[in-house]
DNA sequence: TGTGAACGTTCCCATCATGGCAAGGTCAAC
DNA sequence: GTTGACCTTGCCATGATGGGAACGTTCACA
């Protein structure tokens, strides 16, 4: 089987599958004659598991130990739950720090009237750090405005 | 100001205001005859406007644009708030990937005894790519082993 | 038997934002 | 004058993936 015919039975590109031969993630595959890697149904389901914990964002360093679990007839599953919930606790701390983002930006959006005028809420925020205006406090509180050019010397830009 | 002064008090590292420079993000420092960069509170206001926009994730693309903006006295706020949605949007759907994987990577973990047995529905839905299983439907369904070796030439790897 | 398309190979480069290191120049305090 | 902290430029590395160049192989078809 070529590694065309392993890509696209695998869901892996044979882009990486190249790769993760040459970090050693997969063992290197047979060859022809003709030089061609040649893959054969162990190899077709060790790239499925690849492919699966790569969906679930482990990263290949933890794959590498997954991988290695799996092959350990004496392996013991709390080691495999621990790197499972290590990885977990990963994915919910990027994902609250993108809420985070999210909350914040969403805030400030919300904030902005988006009528075409100059004055932005966003920017003021940029400008400040502070956080979004409670709702609209005051009218019209003018956007800051960018620093003075540098001197005198505009064209120094 | 030197440039570690202005990391500082910007809170941007000195590695990065030069890249920013090298980029066009900031425009080119001020030199001193030595060849130190020399900042002034234009240049901090800038880097506090980038740090923050940094801090709600906006790409350095992104933040070129809002700067653009910034300095612009004619800009509309509808503008800005385009960016901002688009971006906002953008931490959503990666939210919502990293809560997907959350969820699914919880189900296997709560699916899995951790109780030092080789048995493991982790590596069983990395190797047949399904769902954790609904709670135990099965007692003890064995976990998939891994494939065999290839063929009977062990040592050709 | 030739030929062309589709595939394979290796190697290098790019992404994105950031850090690290090395070799050398500058500054300020003692 | 020495020392330590700072600055300069330049290159390399990250992690996972894609793109492309230059060149070899396979296979079907005329």
């Amino acid at each position: 089987m070529n590694i065309g015919e392993a890509a696209r039975a695998s869901g892996v590109s044979a882009k990486m599958i190249r790769h993760y031969e040459s970090i050693g993630l997969v063992p290197p595959a047979g060859r022809r004659d003709s030089g061609y890697r040649d893959y054969g149904a162990a190899d077709l389901h060790r790239l499925g598991f690849i492919r699966h914990a790569r969906d679930l964002g482990f990263s290949l360093e933890r794959i590498k130990v997954l991988l290695g679990l799996w092959v350990d007839p004496g392996r013991s599953n709390a080691d495999v739950k621990a790197i499972a919930e290590a990885h977990l606790r990963e994915l919910e701390e990027r994902a609250r720090q993108l809420n985070e983002m999210a909350d914040a930006l969403r805030s400030l959006a919300d904030a902005c009237d988006g009528d075409g005028r100059p004055d932005c809420p966003i920017i003021a925020s940029l400008v400040t750090g502070a956080d979004a205006p409670a709702c609209h406090p005051n009218p019209a509180p003018a956007t800051p405005e960018p620093p003075a050019p540098r001197g005198k010397a505009r064209t120094k830009r």
